[in-house]
DNA sequence: TAACTGTATTAATTAAATTAATACAGTAGT
DNA sequence: ACTACTGTATTAATTTAATTAATACAGTTA
């Protein structure tokens, strides 16, 4: 389920939560599902607990997840962070456009790009 | 010309390449243009004359700028760089994409993004 | 009670960035 | 030749952050 990077110069707790977000705003992961204890990830991972317990504070200070002591640490109702996510990759489109023109990549490029993969996920918009 | 931004957790030398490469990229710097010298941006930035020479060295690995030993640093041809970040915003668009589709945001929302974006720049594709 | 779960805390270790202090070498102008 | 710039290289010290280590305490479940 999560696969570290020890080239990657980011910290692990960081690859760690990003994982996460990635597997519960894909829906991977669902509301209320429980993720590995602390402890098991750490052993399954080879790293210390301590990064792992750093890991999930994070993923709650952020919203992605709640713990229940004694039980575990379980995914939270993520459809307001969904709508933040959305938010964020209409900035990200926004960034990607403004490089694309300064570096004179006609908008046409980027349409075709976007359908190429929205007719492999199986949609159509237009 | 540069600012540094002390909270960003990545490194100074980083930032420092990243902002010319934008420089660069976007033609603010041209073809042959002068960098500041090391020691000079070195008392700009109020850091160590090491870390410029860091960046620069980074700067220089990557092919973005050459050094004349006793004269300076300059930017370097940069046409084929500027192709290869056509090619990396490309990439870039195809995984703003993805992500897009799986947060159920539609094909047609992030491509009137990419028409305010090149309208504002006064141009115009189709 | 045993075996899990999460949380908190303090200290030690490790790794990387940054600074500091030099030294050496090429260029340009006087 | 001298001065004042330029880049490059090197070594050590400092600083900061991530990670590990070792515990302790608390709630859950059977």
């Amino acid at each position: 389920m999560i696969i570290l990077d020890y080239r990657d110069r980011r910290p692990i707790y960081e690859q760690i939560v990003e994982r996460f977000q990635e597997l519960m705003m894909s829906s991977v992961l669902e509301k209320d599902a429980q993720l590995p204890s602390v402890r098991s990830l750490a052993m399954d991972l080879s790293i210390n607990p301590n990064t792992i317990q750093r890991a999930y504070a994070e993923l709650e200070r952020k919203g992605y997840i709640y713990s229940v002591k004694g039980k575990g640490n379980f995914v939270a109702d993520n459809r307001s962070l969904k709508d933040s996510r959305k938010e964020a990759v209409l900035k990200k489109q926004e960034e990607t456009a403004m490089e694309a023109m300064g570096l004179g990549v006609e908008g046409a490029m980027l349409k075709r790009v976007i359908d190429e993969i929205y007719e492999k996920g199986g949609k159509s918009d237009d």
